[in-house]
DNA sequence: GGAAGAAATGTCAGCGCTGTCATCTCGGAG
DNA sequence: CTCCGAGATGACAGCGCTGACATTTCTTCC
């Protein structure tokens, strides 16, 4: 096998210019087992003299570890996933491991093919979104024997360790915060939710929670594709056309939410007095608004970091699927 | 080397399985060379059969390659950065690449810590932001003979590629698009600089810009810590507070300028009748506004998605460092 | 001074895959 | 019939590193 010796500078080549074997060579890299100060010095100055950086896929695939996670996430443009991206960078950061990402776009297919080509660099952990996943995935996923964690919702059986938060209690703590409020004539503006499984959960709790109180969700206005602030700009205006008479309005989500409140804006609306609007998800953006959005918020980034830290840094004993809830509260904010 | 023997399928039991040899197993997995019909069936019949999942690692230290492309950014809550990750991951994952991603926080030591860790999994490419290095980075860059883009940023010279535009001519044209409206009491609300080096880079165009038409920029705030919505907010606040005579505001990014906005809605003043607000980046969330952001955009997405065809798509010849300046443009919007 | 154990270092065989260079098969041209 | 070349497939040696298990130094203490 004959390639173009290039740049590559070895482990080998440290070692002997160090005058040491190949494997004291390599536990002074990685800090491993007792060495001499001198020896480690020695070595040390091979490599700033040799310039070697470490090859990991040799490493990885020699010790049957690395300290690569793969992460799962359904989106780029839901702002959310910034966020709990975030936390997952930050703490796995912390611990010296670094995340393969790739985004699905709400797709199980895509997502499988993702959870293979992921398993391919032997991940020390996954985290995925969500508990939906296709059986294959599944599958792949139990037999990989690593720890994986599947975030923000936690509404179904976990395959290992899911945090987040109920979806569906959530949309029912906004119906009861609204009802107590006396809004009775409820509307509803959301994205795409055949896509998004726990914004569509989110809607069957307050549509079941509403119902029940008498007050059932007729009003509604469905956009296509991603939920933004144009959408949910767009999307109110277009809710108020087909009911001017809703008294308070729900977004799927705090972007839409704060198109909602632009387009009150626009129009010289007075909320929550005319109309009240409700989001959900606690974007910062959201609370920076004149008078901060009234909304429902779960801290993300706090998901992230808690994921990492469970499926990364703990070496605790398996203890079986396992569930988190990190919980939401009740921003009562000042628009509904 | 005993290890206990896992779940590990290797392309040695689907060799095994389909009675084949495991690099015609090999070629079949990669859909390389001839490969008879019936035989590509056998195999694929043991790898469903056995669930076999390739062993990247091993693949890539064979080969001397991967797909995998580190990427680093300096922030995840400035909202430029999901941004570009976006244009990055999706250009990628069209080309079946991977991003394994690093985050700075604006820290050129964690920088060179992220770039000597990310290539030691020899990716194809390495994506970085800004243009600004340690020594021992740009070294580690040089002689890992792959691709590197450096985007966001064109003005200095690129080890490669880069891809962005002149943050010293966005600053300055700002600067025009200002004196050109007949602003003369120009104030600026910025956050912390010493990190943000493009931010600074305008901060400078603009500086240049009006004191060379003899408008001084005299009044400014800065932050500390990184740009959000509720900086901007308050930065404003205090600005006005010690500088009550200015006639508009320049903010060092998009999201510290809608927390103006917002600022100057809460306090019911006219803008940009008695105070004109100008932002920078074009952030989505600006647009939407009841009345659009006046502000300067790049297409941060195509940045991305550029980087990305260059250098991992493009197997055309080396032709030394290039710069692609993808422009901006000054968005007129409706607040300056 | 020597035994006993701790400290420091080394030997060796792979990890699971792929590049290189054969080898083998088979149909058609001469 | 033989020869040739394209089409298929295989043997083999590593890629660069690390785990397991020696082996070789010190120390220490009686």
């Amino acid at each position: 096998m004959k390639r173009p010796a290039t740049h590559g500078v070895t482990l080998a080549d440290v070692a002997r210019m160090a005058g040491v074997s190949e494997i004291t060579a390599s536990r002074v890299m990685r800090d491993r087992g007792p060495i001499r100060a001198e020896t480690r010095d020695k070595v040390l100055r091979a490599v700033a003299a040799t310039g070697y950086v470490r090859n990991g896929l040799a490493g990885s695939l020699a010790s049957a570890r690395s300290n690569l996670v793969g992460v799962i996430l359904p989106s780029h443009t839901n702002n959310v996933f910034p966020e709990v991206m975030a936390g997952i960078g930050q703490a796995l950061s912390r611990s010296g491991y670094q995340p393969v990402v790739g985004v699905t776009d709400y797709d199980p297919a895509t997502e499988e093919a993702l959870v293979r080509s992921l398993l391919a660099w032997k991940p020390a952990a996954m985290i995925l979104t969500g508990l939906e996943h296709t059986r294959e995935t599944r599958r792949m996923l139990e037999t990989a024997s690593i720890r994986v964690a599947e975030i923000m919702d936690i509404d179904n059986r976990p395959i290992d360790l899911a945090i987040g938060f109920s979806h569906l209690e959530a949309g029912r703590a906004s119906a009861r915060h609204l009802l107590a409020r006396g809004y009775r004539r409820i509307g509803y503006v959301g994205h795409d939710l055949d896509a998004d499984l726990r914004a569509a959960a989110r809607l069957k709790g307050l549509v079941d929670q509403l119902g029940e109180a008498g007050a059932p969700l007729e009003r509604r206005h469905l956009t296509g594709g991603a939920s933004s602030v144009q959408r949910g700009r767009s999307g109110l205006g277009a809710l108020l056309a087909q009911h001017p008479d809703c008294d308070v309005v729900v977004f799927s989500n705090d972007d839409m939410a704060v198109g909602g409140v632009f387009h009150a804006m626009a129009e010289g609306m007075d909320v929550p007095g005319r109309l009240g609007l409700f989001g959900c998800n606690g974007l910062d953006i959201g609370q920076a608004l004149p008078k901060p959005l009234s909304t429902l918020r779960a801290n993300r980034q706090r998901i992230g970091e808690i994921a990492v830290e469970r499926i990364v840094m703990d070496d605790g004993p398996e203890t079986g699927p396992a569930i988190i809830d990190v919980g939401f509260e009740i921003v009562a904010g000042a628009t509904a």
